[in-house]
DNA sequence: AATGAATGAGGGTTCATTCAT
DNA sequence: TATGAATGAACCCTCATTCAT
């Protein structure tokens, strides 16, 4: 799947190299052709032939990358998830300031929309019309959540259920992201991240809660 | 296959005719079986012709009723929008208990989702599916919420943003209900309302909040 | 599947009656105009699309009436076999002549074959291209010559294998009838009928046998 | 991936030089894995690809060697016609015993079609499924009939029309033998040959023939 | 000679929509 | 008002064939 690096620098044992560095391009601008149109228009609103077209190959050559529309779907998908997670966990093991990991986290979350913002409306905002796949994507994120949570229900004493505050978080941080992705204007990014960063679920619930006993 | 009873009975109610009235069936099955087929396919799953079938009308009478097949979806959508509206407001006005008034339609919501399982899914989960009217759907639940919330902000001085907490908590009770209504062994009744509460956005402001000053 | 007769004379109790007509006709165009490309073109040399455009009708509406080529091209073979079937049923029972039954039968094979020229070359020279199918064409003719075969063997000690001979003596008949359906000048209808009554399996075993003592 | 043992190894027999050696070899197994999936799947249920991968080469490489599909089927039906030819011909010169040339022929066919199953059933069953190519396996087989047959027609006075009968056995045998080769556990080679024997069509011309007077 | 990625025409199939009855 | 056969544009996908390496 992933070669290169030294494939040219040394001899090149490897065969027809050329061959796997243009079909690699290929494969490439495939994924970025998919990432623009779907977040314009959306998984149902785009053909595979269109996507060919953009990308500048012919229809046929699609199939010789993606077995269809939704197998790049699901790849673009993939992908974003893991270059986001690594991210993360690189600016957590980098942070400099005294700030929690949440924010951090949050952060870089927050940097990666505005870097690739039609990646992150695939993911977030068209996902959730690919019907199974949006599944994929929402337990993806909210099995995280519910692992973390679990714990310090366990641990702190948290009166909430894990799994509806699991579903909670994922589905707050991918509408809210997505929502703020369409138009960065609708909120600062430090309001974003504030608000956020209240609405964590653990962050009421160690308080007391007068309104509850009336 | 199995409609009016009354529908054709007693001339009472019905304005013209009998055509009037059966009209009206023909409607009421169309968007029954739309409704089913939508819960159980999604709106991509599904053809105008089977709905037809399912309702046991011809194909070309889809169309007297209906001016395509999102026309249906938007149909089922904005009643069962009125109609959970209007039971919430019901239950707040003749509410014997001195339960919260959230509470209240909280508890309304959830009851609504157990008589009604397959116009919740079709709503909540199958709507995200449907582009456009996803956006519809979660704006109108939105802006309630956001009206709310400003006031809240206003008046209390919370530290939140109105715009943000409202995609966050519209998100969280679109997604948390449609979690639920899939499988309601999930997350008991009480677990599910007790954790909706406890993260609704206005309840954690009231507290302190050391971290945000690190 | 086959209804009217006398729907139309009656009051016409049976719903949309014309459309049933009209749905009927549409069918039969196509069964035609399946026949006459098949027979000039082959099984692999024709599209659906085409088979449509030659009935006068849409490509869409081809599969209104027939899961793919295939079922089109099974539908008149199996039709064929079953006309062809019917006529030498009717010729055997009411023969005049003293002629043997076997002789009746192939003079009705060569009167269905100058009539329906197209079809008995669909069936029987096409039929091969078609794979799967060509087997089953195949073993309708010899299934039915085989039992009878196994009769004589056991009762007239014929010493033949019935299966072997049931696979010859059907495959001459399909191909004999297929190269003299191209060309009917090959043969006279005479030499083609006396010629194929000799060949018939039984016929020379009776004989005494000198050359096989060699 | 595996090939090439002797072919570069001894300059022995090769004409020019090590490529020409390593084209037949390549030529070669493009032939046999031709044979291997056209017996299995068809000529239509291959790609010119499949078979390129089968060999163990490039799809281009293909069409190095061959113009295309068709001429590879037709060149391996070829190459199976003349070595049965010269097998039965080396078999009918040195036949040690006294059977008639007609059954060193037969015993030569039948051993062909044991020792190469996949081709027989190239040639003689799915051979029919190549259209054009049907016709000239058939009429290859039956000029060679006819011209036998007109023969002894002529000098023997058998009353037969030649072409008919010519038809009609070479369709025997390229059945029978297609047949049997699909599964030679449905008739022993024995009952297979004496059958085919019997079944031959100046065998029952001797007797006497009195229906035909009717 | 061999490679294998790319091509793109064309086949198969679906389905929203119309319209004569 | 209802019917349901028919429409045909548009989609998905395959595969024979080419060509730069």
């Amino acid at each position: 799947m992933s070669v290169s690096f030294h494939a040219t620098t040394a001899a090149g044992r490897t065969p027809a190299n050329g061959n796997t560095a243009r079909r690699e391009a290929t494969r490439r601008r495939l994924l970025d052709a998919g990432t623009a149109l779907f977040a314009e228009l959306g998984l149902h609103g785009v053909t595979s032939a269109r996507i060919a077209q953009q990308a500048g190959v012919a229809t046929g050559t699609f199939y010789l990358h993606f077995s269809d529309k939704h197998a790049l779907f699901a790849e673009i998908v993939s992908l974003a998830l893991e270059e986001l997670a690594s991210r993360q966990e690189h600016a957590v093991r980098t942070r400099a300031t005294a700030g929690s990991e949440l924010r951090v986290r949050l952060e870089e979350l927050v940097r990666f929309t505005e870097e690739k913002c039609d990646l992150i409306r695939v993911v977030f905002a068209r996902g959730a019309e690919s019907g199974p796949l949006a599944q994929q994507i929402h337990d993806r994120v909210a099995a995280d959540l519910e692992t973390r949570l679990a714990h310090r229900v366990a641990s702190e004493g948290l009166p909430i259920h894990p799994g509806v505050a699991a579903q909670a978080r994922a589905a707050t941080l991918t509408r809210v992201i997505a929502w703020w992705a369409e138009d960065p204007s609708r909120a600062s990014r430090e309001d974003l991240i504030e608000t956020l960063l209240l609405l964590e679920p653990g962050r009421q619930a160690a308080s007391s809660d007068p309104q509850r006993q009336a």
